[in-house]
DNA sequence: CGATTTTGACCGGCGC
DNA sequence: GCGCCGGTCAAAATCG
């Protein structure tokens, strides 16, 4: 028992504690220093109940297993059951055999431990507190930089057109108007708390239920949730509309666009889904003809994008996504459909918001370019969120635009071999992530946190800061390719745990 | 031969 | 009401 006992102690303190004894060798346990050595030297006092046992059997169980976690676990497991189920069945023979003070030693030794594993929790709570303040404050900083970008640009395009949404507008509370763009792996938990407030937002009146796929609005139910996925025809859209009911339940259902410019030579960047061209236009504005596409990985998938050449820079690719995935992506997709997904329901959901989809270029890093008009017609007001791609990979995290600019680093990590040529991605995270995850739901915490978790510097600063307080990292990246939810991995960036993402939620 | 692209026509919304 | 414009359709052409 007392070497079970060992062991576990030991496990927890190389497993739990590794800054305590990281770095010792197997003597660790020999060695005084620690709070719990000298309960071990004492247990070596009685060796008494298997004499054919090597008192250091402890340290040999773990150097044969070579420190394999999961079967550490495993005896640890039964170990700690063994104590405790000995403590009544055996206590009998334990009474008659050991000083009552090796108990109670123990039994300090456990508590001690206890107690440690407390503080590490504790620590781990305010790690977690601090990184949600942080996120509070810079959603707010965020919150003013878009009040401020509105106003602004009020004045900028006080000749334009089309007039530009202001944040109130978009700043629905109401969990059932923000998601229209989703993705697959969060759209089920999406329709389900969303499903909570049905027909709460019929009051939003927006012209863009009028331009919506048919049967959008019922994504937030559940069981019409196929339907809202699946993509018919212009020809049903028509009939749909002479229904009135379906009409009126479209209305408050604004679809978001999220437009990614990137630096591209090839026609069309690849982003892991497939995509058949059902038309062309030379749209206003722009020499650059603008095609259109929509997915064919499935059928019936609403998912539709436009692909446009920057009039001023042809090198720069806009492609604008629109619609949500009725089907699994490939992990190339997931990545994509993540962050435009957080980005489309950041924009829904009221954060800095442009109908405008090229304002960025117009009022940010890419000033005084005259195409704005071109994609943001003033007969489809669709709320765009531009991810701009095209900044260097030195770019400053969270250098934002001057004021009214209404783009977002993108976080797309990965994206330089998703999308292929020269796209530049700077690996950072997004605020368009950052604001999601402060102001969504919990139904978009998943999108939101894949996103997040996915950006390596959140991870490695993450880890880094969790490593320094509890210890030097193990070898983390043994098979944590965890794409199977929808959460994008980045080879050889440490990835948070599922746990680690989820704690996000509360 | 099926899938995809091209391209002109059509539709609906919006501004004047 | 008319014209403009974005978006889509669908037949023809092209591709693999």
């Amino acid at each position: 028992m007392e070497k079970q006992l060992r062991r576990e102690l030991r496990f927890l303190h190389s497993g739990d504690c590794p800054t305590q004894d990281s770095g010792e060798p197997d003597g660790a346990l020999d060695d005084s220093g620690d709070h719990v050595k000298p309960l071990i030297k004492e247990m070596d006092f009685f060796p008494n109940h298997n004499q054919s046992h090597d008192c250091h059997q402890g340290r040999k169980i773990d150097n044969n297993n070579n420190s394999p976690l999961s079967s550490l676990l495993d005896s640890d497991v039964n170990i700690g059951l063994n104590l405790l189920s000995s403590s009544s069945g055996v206590s009998r023979i334990a009474n008659e055999e050991k000083p009552k003070a090796e108990i109670s030693h123990v039994k300090i030794a456990l508590e001690r431990l206890n107690e440690e594993n407390r503080r590490l929790r504790c620590t781990l709570g305010q790690i977690t507190k601090s990184y949600k303040e942080l996120q509070g404050q810079l959603f707010m900083a965020v919150q003013k930089l878009a009040l401020g970008n509105k106003t602004e640009k009020k004045d900028a395009v006080n000749g334009m057109s089309s007039p530009i949404m202001s944040v109130p507008q978009f700043m629905d509370p109401r969990p059932s108007a923000a998601l229209d763009v989703n993705e697959p792996s969060a759209s089920n938990d999406r329709t389900q708390d969303l499903s909570a407030s049905p027909g709460k937002n019929m009051e939003v009146v927006s012209k863009e239920g009028e331009h919506q796929i048919p049967g959008k609005h019922a994504s937030v139910e559940d069981g019409s949730d196929k339907t809202s996925q699946s993509w018919r025809p212009t020809k049903c859209l028509k009939l749909d509309h002479s229904n009135k009911e379906e009409q009126v339940s479209e209305v408050p259902f604004r679809k978001a666009r999220v437009s990614i410019r990137a630096r591209s030579e090839a026609p069309l960047i690849s982003d892991g889904c497939q995509w058949r061209k059902y038309g062309q236009k030379l749209a206003k504005g722009n020499p650059c003809p603008r095609a259109y596409y929509r997915c064919t990985m499935a059928v019936g998938c609403p998912v539709r994008k436009q692909v446009q050449r920057c009039a001023e820079d042809k090198s720069i690719l806009i492609t604008t996504y629109e619609g949500n995935h009725n089907h699994p992506l490939p992990p190339a997709a997931t990545a994509l459909a993540n962050t435009t997904s957080a980005a489309a329901a950041m924009l829904l959901s009221g954060s800095t918001t442009s109908k405008d989809g090229l304002s960025l270029p117009s009022f940010g890093y890419f000033p005084s370019l005259p195409y704005a008009s071109t994609m943001a017609p003033s007969a489809a007001p669709f709320p765009i969120v531009t991810l701009d791609l095209t900044q260097g990979p030195n770019a400053v995290p969270f250098l934002w635009p001057p004021p009214s600019a209404a783009t977002f680093p993108l976080p797309v990590h990965g994206y330089p071999q998703i999308l292929g040529h020269s796209m530049l991605a700077p690996p950072k995270l997004s605020a368009v992530s950052a604001m999601q995850l402060w102001q969504r739901p919990v139904s978009m915490v998943e999108t939101v946190t894949a996103a997040i978790a996915s950006d390596p510097n959140f991870s490695r600063a993450l880890a880094a800061a969790i490593s320094k307080i509890i210890g030097a990292p193990k070898g983390n990246n043994g098979g944590n390719n965890n794409s199977s939810n929808g959460v994008a991995t980045l080879p050889g960036s440490p990835q948070l745990p599922q746990s680690c993402t989820t704690f996000s939620a509360n």
